[in-house]
DNA sequence: ATGGTCGTTGGACGA
């Protein structure tokens, strides 16, 4: 079983990358971020023709999530928004199929460190552990799928001096994603490698693409249950080097059934 | 070089 999560930047611009990829690499379940398409515009029937069927929460411009899967695989027990947080933001879908529970997540940027947005990103992460408590309680094998917006480790960034403090890798950022982890979670990349260097997001500026000058922001975070049955977690940076690329590369992990 | 490039829009804003 393999599952993938991708943020697109745009599911309209980049549906053909989508297809390309999904033929190529066959995922059981492909987590999408950043579709900014509402539901009644999301390509269904295009995707369903390549054999894909999906679920989606969007909004108009921002944001937005959506599982694909196989037909067959029935999405059950699907959750839209953070229960219990009052929030129009399209950033959170979560779906059982058959007894895999996915969460895909958006977690919101930050913008800068102090701002607004960043004191909403805090408060956002505080109740999406909250909320995964009780999934990972109601759910033993749990995949925790997504754009983080969070580089946990200085590893995980081209030039941690340049980044210190800054959004993405602030200390209180990573307190949090460590917070999640201490829940009963593992990173599923560093169950397979240790060094630096690897990352899923480059700015669109200043080639940094070319020069590797990313960020490791995406994430498989996987329980105790789930664990056991990983056997690879890789980071696909191909799409990145295509014409018209989303920012972020997809990240995919193998499970023995 | 204190910016750079995208996507959504139809002028900025978010990332």
């Amino acid at each position: 079983m393999m599952i993938a999560t991708w943020n697109v930047n745009s599911l309209k611009v980049r549906l053909p990358h989508v297809l390309d990829w999904l033929a190529d690499k066959a995922p059981d379940l492909l987590a999408l971020q950043e579709t900014k398409i509402q539901d009644e515009n999301f390509p269904a029937a295009e995707l369903a023709a390549a054999g894909w069927q999906a679920v989606y929460s969007g909004q108009k411009t921002y944001n937005g999530v959506a599982i694909l899967s196989r037909p067959g695989a029935e999405p059950r027990d699907v959750v839209v928004d953070l229960p219990g947080f009052d929030d129009h933001q399209r950033r959170v879908l979560a779906a059982t199929y058959g007894d895999l529970r996915l969460v895909n997540l958006y977690v919101p940027n930050g913008s800068e460190v102090g701002s607004d947005k960043y004191a909403y990103k805090l408060q956002w992460l505080e109740h999406l552990r909250r909320w995964l408590a009780e999934e990972l309680a109601a759910h033993p094998l749990l995949a925790v799928v997504g754009d983080f917006n969070v580089a946990p480790e200085d590893r995980d960034v081209h030039d941690p001096e340049a980044w210190a403090g800054s959004v993405l890798v602030s200390p209180a950022e990573r307190a949090a994603f460590r917070e999640i982890l201490a829940l009963g979670l593992h990173d599923a990349f560093r169950l397979f490698e240790q060094e630096g260097g690897h990352y899923s997001w480059w700015d669109y500026r200043a080639a940094a693409f070319r020069r590797n000058r990313g960020l490791r922001i995406d994430h498989i975070l996987v329980s105790d249950a789930l664990r056991a049955r990983c056997r690879a977690c890789a980071i696909d940076t191909a799409p990145r080097g295509w014409e018209r690329p989303s920012d972020h590369a997809p990240v995919y992990a193998v499970f023995e059934d």
